[in-house]
RNA sequence: GCCCCUGUAGCUCAGUGGACAGAGCGGCAGCCUUCUAAGCUGAUGGUCGCAGGUUCGAGUCCUGCCAGGGGCACCA
């Protein structure tokens, strides 16, 4: 599948150097310049700023627009270009030819559902690691969109060729695996009438009351006497099994789940701390080393630790811009978070992944940065790891703003949120907006627009396709006798550009990670393009001759696939009928 | 105190260093005899937080300030 913008960046290189070899132009390096969609439709359909960027390196300064004449007079011929023109400072601008674009209708026909299946990363790996949730609780919205975020890019890298894994990270062991088991406990024995304490600091949310309840059902007064840890096994169990029910219900479907176990049984943490000492990047001491200049906070919590005894810590100063070392293993010998989670990366690096995105929310990105570069110290290729970095979620109800807690109980359940909206409107909602904008979620407003809600303009784009469908077929009139070529009023072909910049769009939410572009483009691009030409072209008014109006389904026949496919990508259902 | 992120229409947010800054929601004015109006069209609405700088060109890059969020654990 041909990728109009990059088929042009390389036209435009052969023109240069073409214009160069004829002496048009002085001999330099091409500068880094953009094929890009003009955000006007009478600049055509496709930009180039080429000229403009090689003005300095050609020392032609303001002559931009003769650079741009020069670079026209060279370019390659193609059989998708229709005209060129030199616009405003030096910009030269394409448009597509009609013939070109209605011929695309019946390759979109062609390929049906393998439409913007790309193999630009056919035999690569890519693994993308999101939600890793430890089973303390339900899943609370923030959790839920790295979830969506993460399985949306998966579904874009599947899209380019990639053989990808969506992978979950969890703990179920641990001091606050302990607090929960607690919690449970004394639950249990409060509602039994029993002598309980509720652990400082324990979970209160109300599942812990509902996961009693059900225990008292199955064995009544019989485990009063027994430990923590069965109520903690219990609670792991249930909680773990509602929040794989959760995402299911809006999509996500993990690959594999890794138990931060694992890399304490395999010996792997130790190797690895070994591996790290080997490079001279540990040392045992009782206090980090710090910056000198460093305007830190005199930190109570290092003293307090101190005087336990001595930690190892990781010269991560050596390593990467920070202001303190980082510690890898207690005084009581039992390692930090940072050791597994660097064994993991290691892991994963060993697991051959060409690329390994982490989803991860704000308050972890010294982390991310840390073991970025820890693994670029042992030797890894660090471009192998990415992270997407969101910004929290804040909750907004009866106009009151709160962060959610999961300890205190004060959330909101992905599960509630489905109920109120829908898992196509969370799966939107939570997409749409940039990974690093700080989003409110106004749960007054969420409820009150549901139906009035861009999911719903997408969806019914895909509806009115189906409805279309359903017409011909009671008429028995059928696309595949449509002639593309009477496909000429221009609502037609503007929705055949728009249905064409599918892989491009997906090319570029992949690049730069941020896979809320599709759902921006789906809405404000795609459908809205889409309902214009609905009501502009129609398809089987009377008016319309019948040789038009078979042509016109095929057109609609093809933006169903397109529309289908894209709410596909983004895990939304694609309805026939609301 | 230091570091990171963010500040764009009344509200929620898009915006690839480019050509007159966009969408949804709310509000205003129109559009259904024929494929579901959950739609379309038009008007209104902006000192892109503030002040400098770099550039042929800045909402976008740099510096400083202001405001909000996050971090600065021998928690995860």
């Amino acid at each position: 599948m041909k990728r109009i913008a990059n088929d042009l960046a390389s036209a435009i290189e052969q023109a240069v150097r073409q214009a160069q070899q004829a002496g048009d132009l002085p001999h330099f390096e091409i500068p880094p310049f953009k094929v890009s969609r003009p955000s006007r439709v009478d600049h055509g359909d496709y930009a180039t700023n080429a000229a403009l960027q090689i003005q300095s390196v050609a020392g032609m300064k303001g002559q931009s627009r003769a650079i741009a004449e020069m670079l026209m007079r060279h370019l390659p011929e193609s059989d998708y270009v229709d005209s060129v023109d030199i616009a405003g400072p030096g910009f030269i601008n394409f448009r597509l030819s009609d013939s070109w674009l209605q011929a695309q209708v019946d390759l979109i026909l062609a390929e049906g559902d393998r439409f913007a299946q790309m193999d630009d990363f056919v035999g690569k790996k890519a693994q993308v690691e999101c939600v890793s949730a430890n089973p303390t609780g339900p899943l609370t919205v923030g959790r839920v969109r790295g979830g969506i975020i993460g399985d949306t890019l998966a579904r874009l890298l599947r899209s380019m060729g990639y053989a990808v894994e969506l992978e979950y990270y969890f703990n179920n062991a641990g001091a606050q695996m302990r607090k929960l088991g607690e919690s449970l406990q004394a639950r249990y024995c409060e509602r039994l009438g029993l002598d309980f304490t509720f652990p400082d600091k324990g979970y209160q949310g109300e599942y812990i009351g509902d996961l009693a309840e059900s225990l008292i059902q199955d064995n009544g007064d019989g485990l009063k006497e027994s430990s923590w840890e069965v109520f903690k096994n219990f609670a792991e169990e249930h909680i773990f099994h509602m929040i794989r029910n959760s995402l299911t219900r809006i999509g996500i479907e993990f690959d594999t789940f890794f138990n931060e176990n694992t890399v304490y049984e395999d010996g792997s943490i130790w190797n690895v701390l070994e591996d790290l000492s080997g490079r001279g990047l540990t040392y045992k001491a009782l206090a980090p080393e710090r910056d000198p200049d460093a305007d830190l906070r005199p930190d109570q919590d290092d003293l307090d630790a101190a005087a336990t005894g001595e930690a190892t810590w990781i010269r991560i100063r050596q390593i990467r811009d920070a202001k303190k070392d980082v510690a890898l293993v207690r005084s009581n010998g039992e390692p930090t978070y940072r050791l597994p989670d660097i064994a993991y990366h290691v892991n994963k690096m060993d697991r051959g992944f060409d690329l390994a995105v982490n989803i991860l929310g704000a308050d972890h990105i010294e982390e991310a940065r840390d073991v970025k570069a820890i693994l670029g110290a042992l030797g890894y290729d660090q471009n192998r790891l990415q992270h997407i970095i969101h910004q929290f979620v804040t909750l907004t109800e009866n106009s009151k703003t709160k962060r959610m807690s999961t300890r205190k109980g004060e959330f909101v359940t992905l599960d509630e949120l489905a109920n109120e909206v829908g898992a196509d409107a969370v799966r939107y909602f939570l997409l749409k907006h940039a990974p690093n904008t700080h989003m409110d979620f106004d749960l007054d407003l969420a409820r009150q627009q549901s139906n009035e809600n861009p999911v719903y303009y997408i969806q019914n784009a895909h509806v009115r396709c189906s409805g279309i469908a359903r017409q011909a077929d009671e008429r028995n009139l059928s696309f595949a006798l449509g002639n593309v070529e009477l496909l000429t009023d221009p609502a037609e072909l503007s929705l055949i550009r728009k249905m064409m910049e599918l892989p491009e769009v997906i090319e570029r939410s992949v690049q730069e990670l941020e896979p809320h572009k599709i759902a921006i483009w789906a809405h404000e691009e795609l459908a809205h393009s889409f309902h214009q030409t609905y009501e502009e072209a129609r398809a089987m008014h009377s008016d319309v001759p019948e040789a038009l109006a078979l042509a016109r389904l095929k057109l609609y026949a093809a933006a169903k696939i397109v529309l289908k496919r894209t709410l596909t990508l983004m895990g939304m259902s694609a309805p026939e009928s609301m």
